[in-house]
RNA sequence: GGUGAGGUGCCUGAGUGGCCGAAAGGAACGGUUUGCUAAACCGUCGUACGGGUUAAACUGUACCGAGGGUUCGAAUCCCUCCCUCACCGCCA
């Protein structure tokens, strides 16, 4: 959520970001400032009104003390009276508050001024390429083929258990699974992310700290009877830690990183785009996350690049990282690196991580804050990226190092495998 | 799920209708002093939204789990909900 009070200073600059995510609803901006407008008159009325319902509530019970009954009661019609002009202030305050709220809320973060304009994922910039693409011999197979070749993975099992997208590991399928998950804690641990393991559900209150609601409410499970969601990444419970929080500046960074399944009911969309483990309700993944200074944010995301890169070139994989346009980031990101691995079986680019930064979009709704050294108080900037997620991981594991009678693993899964092979 | 006790500021904790945005102690921060792993003393020490100011000072309103109610006036009384703790029940 962008603060009102940027947006009135910023007003045309707000607008220029806006049309590079192609958002172009300037009549939104305007009722944001017109409805703070609002607000701030009715409670310069409301105030004034109170203050002398209080200062007469006051006088009232001096009067009474010193049994000055005629006084106290021409001064308590008098309360009631303003009390009558009150009400409808008070209603009506409310009233606008939520609306504000509402329009507010509609608002996308603005792109940063690097991120380069377009609507599809064509227009996104490729910022660099790592990796040797491998060249398969004939006959080499799509994932989906090669998970039941050396039984790691039924799906139809899965349907048969709950519905599609829920793959069922067995075996060393789920034991790549428990290894990578290990090796990836392991590596962001080793770089200073404290772990955490979050609940799995969160209260309606954390999924609007992260702006999952309510912009994307028909993308997560919901569990009615509590009304709990099933979180579709660790960044909504893990960010939720600092919700409501005021921080010390020499607290900053602060570094987590959380293993979770995540689970995504991803509506609507079908296809051979979306078989074996290109997209799928649950899956499991590492997420890291930075709570950080907000003249820091930038430097730190180059950083995180910089360690998801090196995550991905310890497995080996080619890869290519994106710089997305305008159009194909994020309500609440202010700028999105997306790393693909090359899974040679399908010949496709497939996403494994998206970084962003968020600037104080999500913090400004958590109400997530430091006092600078003039005892200021300031909004931190928090930062998330997968590192990584796992099922495509896998499928272009699985795909790039299929040889003759078996698939090699990276060196550093080795250990976490428990064996340099899949045979 | 049942019964009981509670939810107050960074923490402990007082406060049962006006003098309470809230005692006291601790922590933290700033300072003075003495100086050896520290003590003593002084000061500061909630947040949000307004007004005000170059910026402060200053000032209004709201907030004592959340929401509603009673009252001229609520941390304090009433109702609903949420949460915590204890015991019981159930249970990996």
């Amino acid at each position: 959520m962008l603060q009102v009070s940027f947006i009135r200073q910023n007003r045309e600059a707000v607008l220029e970001r806006l049309a590079v995510k192609n958002f172009f609803q300037t009549e939104l901006v305007d009722e944001v400032i017109a409805l703070d407008d609002e607000r701030k008159k009715l409670q310069a009325d409301f105030d004034s009104t109170q203050a002398r319902v209080n200062s007469a509530s006051k006088e009232i019970g001096n009067l009474m003390r010193q049994g000055q009954k005629e006084g106290a009661e021409t001064l308590k019609a008098e309360v009631a009276s303003l009390k009558v002009g009150i009400e409808p202030l008070k209603v009506k305050m409310a009233n606008v508050e939520k609306g504000l709220l509402d329009k507010l809320l509609l608002i996308p973060n603005l792109p940063a001024l690097e991120v380069p304009k377009g609507k599809t994922p064509e227009d996104n910039v490729v910022v660099r390429e790592g990796g040797v693409k491998p060249t398969l011999a004939e006959g080499a197979l799509p994932h989906w083929e090669l998970t039941t070749k050396y039984k790691l993975i039924d799906f139809e099992l899965g349907t048969k258990i709950t519905g599609s997208g829920f793959p069922v590991y067995i075996g060393k399928g789920a034991k790549l699974q428990r290894a990578l998950v290990q090796y990836f804690l392991d590596f962001n641990t080793a770089a200073g992310y404290v772990e955490y393991l979050p609940p799995f559900l969160v209260n309606e209150e954390s999924a609007y700290g992260t702006g999952q609601l309510p912009d994307k409410e028909g993308q997560m499970y919901h569990a009615t009877a509590d009304n709990f969601y099933l979180i579709p990444t660790a960044e909504v419970p893990v960010t939720n830690v600092y919700r409501d929080t005021i921080l010390k500046e020499d607290e900053l960074p602060i570094k987590m990183t959380a293993y979770s399944p995540c689970f995504r009911r991803e509506a609507g969309s079908y296809g051979k785009e979306v078989r074996g483990l290109n997209r799928l309700h649950q899956f499991e993944k590492v997420e890291i996350i930075q709570i950080v200074h907000p003249d820091k944010s930038y430097e730190v995301l180059d950083g995180m690049v910089d360690h998801i890169e090196k995550l991905l070139q310890s497995l080996e994989l080619p890869y290519r990282i994106l710089r997305l346009c305008g159009g194909d980031m994020s309500f609440t990101s202010a700028i999105t690196y997306d790393f693909e691995v090359y899974s040679a079986g399908q010949d496709r680019w497939l996403e494994v991580s998206s970084v962003s930064n968020f600037e104080n979009f999500q913090t400004n709704r958590l109400k997530c804050r430091f006092k600078d050294a003039n005892g200021k108080m300031l909004l931190t900037h928090s930062l998330n990226g997968s590192a990584l997620a796992l099922p495509r991981i896998v499928a272009a594991l699985l795909e790039n190092n299929q040889a003759g009678e078996g698939i090699m693993l990276p060196r550093v899964l080795h250990s976490y495998f428990g064996a340099e092979w899949i045979l």
